[in-house]
DNA sequence: GTTCTTCTCAACAATCATTGTTGATGAGCA
DNA sequence: TGCTCATCAACAATGATTGTTGAGAAGAAC
């Protein structure tokens, strides 16, 4: 993620006004490593922005979606998220609590074989391990010696 | 995917009826090698049961997804997908027309690293290859694929 | 500072996929 | 045969997201 001064410049690159509301969305996206639906944005910026509106923050976030600052991922947990983290890596999903957590390691071997695909042109990978995080999965399991029946 | 003759068997084991609705939806999956949306079920099964109901369709699929005999599938396309096949594969999405092609390859490299994952428990891999399908690669460029209309 | 343009807000409606509900009818299965 | 469940229709509700409106506020260019 680009530091909210470098995102300042981008937006009046482009035409778009930097606004208060959007500096502290810039902000928030900055400085979290995680992977915030919009509402989390809009919660996050409401405790010092009251009267933010929810629209403003899909606005704002579509806008950097669209020019490339932010991954808009679809993992399959009811919302978008928005990734900050524009390296290439891949998710861990929490199947239970739908936390995600970054995977930065490279699969060099991961691609469609040459004759598959029948002519597909990739364009993007992704890589989803789903399961159940270190905190669910303890939760999951009480007993830790499960009984013989 | 089991032959409409198996999943019967596997219904009633389960105290659920077989109407000829539910039968009409198992002969369709059976018989598709796609991935099809609960819409796409409903209008194929619509064809010879004018009234069978959407609300069916839902009604089926999430049963026999809840058994295992189907896998739903979120590929970001909007709606769920139900995928009839059931071995260990990964899929080619087009971002331009949602068409979803398998690929059966194994990519034994594809794991959370020992020490990474932070106490991440995996159940399932799912790799997803986004771009163009051949068709619509084709028709993005048409100054380079010249084509009849 | 002035002016022009854009953004924001509020409030509301609409969308789309999906699920819940109801009550009546119909049919599977033991 | 009879009990139970499935189906249907019609409608409402959900939740995430987008569209719309008009008014007010404020960024940006001059």
């Amino acid at each position: 993620m680009k530091t909210p001064e470098e995102l300042t410049s981008l937006f009046r690159a482009r035409g778009l006004k930097v606004t208060p509301q959007r500096q502290r969305i810039f902000t928030i996206l900055h400085d979290s490593p995680r992977h915030p639906s919009a509402e989390a944005v809009y919660e996050a910026a409401r405790a010092d922005m009251p009267t933010l509106s929810l629209r403003t923050v899909y606005q704002t976030l579509n806008d950097l979606a669209s020019m490339g600052e932010l991954a808009a991922l679809d993992l399959g947990t009811g919302a978008t998220r928005f990734d900050p983290n524009l390296s290439p890596h891949h998710h861990l999903v929490c199947i239970q609590c739908g936390s995600i957590t970054d995977l930065h390691t490279v699969f060099p071997d991961v691609a469609v074989p040459t004759g598959a695909g029948d002519g597909f042109t990739v364009t993007a990978t992704e890589i989803v391990f789903r399961g159940r995080c270190a905190s669910c999965e303890a939760a999951r399991t009480p007993e830790l010696h499960p009984t013989h029946h």
